[in-house]
DNA sequence: CATAAACCGTACCATACGGTACGGATAAGA
DNA sequence: TCTTATCCGTACCGTATGGTACGGTTTATG
């Protein structure tokens, strides 16, 4: 019963580490501030997570694994392909463009520039994780005759470009909203039909 | 021979702020290192540019500058469209993934969630200012023809969607290194003949 | 050449943060 | 109920930063 009750106080501090980390950016999160707002003891954070870094390096790989169970699934080809196509989309915009995924992006940025280790792991767990599920589903997609694509790699960046624009940069910088479940569908429509449209057979 | 010269001074002070930007970071972007490497002191930085924000948001509309006055004489028709599109995209890319401009997004970027003022003046003085005028290129092209085009702003995010891509958030997260002047031209050829093809009548 | 302004280098202050140490409370286990 | 390990609250330390003050020196101006 103990190991149970662990995870669950993990899980609490890291949503509230993401709290936190949402409304002060990666330098403005103070280890004090998720503390005491967690009702916990700095000395407690220091023992589970390593330190500041370690902490939202484990934020990042949990929320990678969220992303993952959630984009995954919509990629079992049971309806049209295109049908397929506006699902993972609105799947990934909603991620993407949503609080906490705004907030790490930030986070992994602002530190990119004197170190890296945040963005490798939000690499290597987000994008190295999802993406080649999405070219094999456009390569079958290829093989049997839905579209006609010669590098999946490069229709797959397509389809991306499409759907996400500059939204996501817009995101990032605070210049947009997170968006509403019309405006995500909306978009992952348009970029689908645009994508039909440019791999036509 | 004043004002001259002290326009000089004020950009190599920039000049440098972008450089220990580009190296530490917004955050760890001191005054005092910018003050050192620059051979100036702290009371002057304070006395020219006010705060650490000002100072940045100085560098900012002076970058801002000098992208629109790269980017605005590529829309001038005087050959293909296409070709004019590719060289538009050539410029773009380059602006926007060159270290100045990284290492200023990211700033803009580490800032977001607690103050937008960077982020702001990083969109109406870089974005707001500019894509304007594509989206009159594209009218233009639309009545005259060349591409069938139902709403210019939509078409113009689908060519800056094909066009960047996820290179530009890579970028920002230390994923990519900047792009040689052949990738910049494959990646400007690449997103022009797709949309052509999007928007062929 | 003399005078005044601008600017550099340094010292200084208050503040905040990351990380560590420790005593007391609390909850699990025997 | 007693014991032991875990965790909370607080205090503490060293360091770094933004911002200000000031004496000395260089540079422009008359």
């Amino acid at each position: 019963m103990k190991a149970a009750s662990r995870e669950r106080r993990r899980n609490e501090i890291m949503d509230i580490a993401v709290e936190v980390l949402a409304e002060r950016g990666y330098r403005g999160a103070s280890m004090l501030e998720i503390a005491n707002r967690a009702s916990a003891s700095k000395e407690t954070l220091y023992a589970w997570f390593g330190d500041k870094p370690g902490l939202f390096e484990q934020v990042i790989r949990r929320n990678a694994r969220a992303v993952q169970a959630a984009l995954a699934p919509r990629l079992e080809n049971d309806t049209t392909a295109e049908s397929v196509l506006v699902a993972f989309g609105q799947a990934l915009l909603r991620l993407l463009l949503g609080e906490d995924a705004v907030a790490i992006n930030r986070a992994a940025i602002s530190e990119a520039a004197s170190d890296s280790r945040l963005a490798q792991v939000l690499a290597s767990a987000g994008r190295e994780a999802t993406l080649p599920d999405f070219i094999r589903f456009l390569e079958g997609h290829s093989r049997n005759g839905t579209w006609q694509i010669d590098t999946p790699s490069e229709a797959a960046e397509d389809f991306l470009g499409l759907l996400i624009g500059d939204s996501q940069i817009r995101r990032l910088l605070g210049l947009l909203p997170a968006p509403g479940e019309a405006e995500i569908l909306a978009r992952a429509n348009r970029a689908a039909a645009r994508f039909s449209r440019l791999y036509a057979p």
